[in-house]
DNA sequence: TCCTAATATTTAGTATACTAATTATTATAT
DNA sequence: ATATAATAATTAGTATACTAAATATTAGGA
């Protein structure tokens, strides 16, 4: 018999699998996975994004969001203009094929998970989103509660 | 804003990266990260395991669980050896190293999430685990409720 | 001015993690 | 008995995803 926590971490990795396995058909179906989708939503609401937001948004680091950007220049969906007033900066753009591409492209979560979520009650979506917004802020070592001492890298990192 | 069912996944990309930070964070503290320290526990319950389960135990293909254990096995922490009745049939086992690794290894998750879930009521850890494994069988392919018609794909795969 | 710190992105290197295909073995059916 | 199917593990190839270091630029202070 497992313990609960143990039990929790379980359903994680399934979750995270499912997540996975869901980029791949993606990937498979329209030739983009997940992140690409989720970087090419946050392009098409905000032509002209920088590198470091898109990452701060979508929860991954920048150098992850440099690496996808690659392929997804590559391939033509987006590109790269760097900051004529700030040359550190890069915007992204959509291409017309990127556009071409959001235009089509289906949900990055199952659409049979979508679908069950929004018959949902509106509390049950809610107590839902708010057990793993509490998940997420318990894993979270930068708000360890009743800890005023903050490491340096801590602050640095977010 | 953020409509609900975005929230969500946001909710679970900042899980999926804190779990993923404190894989890295084992790894400097004591050379193991977050799924090869998941093996080497599940060998030490399990002497001889072999490779599939330990995949299904912990929800990963038997590639990437073969992939991790080339890095554990160059490092001597486990060995394999294949079955002599069923040749197809590789057991792992622990090494000296191994064990000594094992018994002092830390938890898989943070000790101040673990720490802080232990803390919760009964009722509440229950309530935190029965969402995530909601979560994920609503994310679960195989078992899309009122379809008795599975691909082919489907049934292998599992 | 000029040095240092901060900011933004990229590169290098490593570890997951998957699918599809391959190899080897064992089980089954004709 | 032998061809076929199923099972087990591995290999090949690709995509995330991270940290640390490198590069370039901008901002601030002495």
């Amino acid at each position: 018999m497992l313990k609960k926590d143990e039990e929790l971490l379980v359903a994680l990795r399934k979750i995270i699998r499912a997540i996975g396995m869901r980029s791949r058909q993606l990937s498979k179906e329209v030739g983009l996975t997940g992140p690409q989708l989720m970087i090419l939503q946050k392009v098409g609401k905000q032509a002209g994004v920088m590198v470091r937001e898109i990452a701060e948004d979508i929860n991954l680091s920048s150098a992850t969001v440099t690496n996808i950007l690659d392929r997804m220049e590559a391939r033509n969906l987006v590109e790269r203009i760097r900051s004529t007033e700030d040359k550190r900066k890069v915007g992204v753009f959509l291409t017309k094929d990127g556009e071409q591409s959001l235009s089509t492209a289906p949900l990055p979560l199952q659409e049979h998970f979508t679908n069950r979520f929004k018959a949902m009650e509106e509390w049950e979506q809610s107590q839902m989103v708010a057990t793993l917004q509490r998940i997420a802020l318990m894993m979270d070592a930068q708000h360890v509660d009743a800890s005023p001492i903050l490491e340096v890298g801590n602050i640095i990192e977010k």
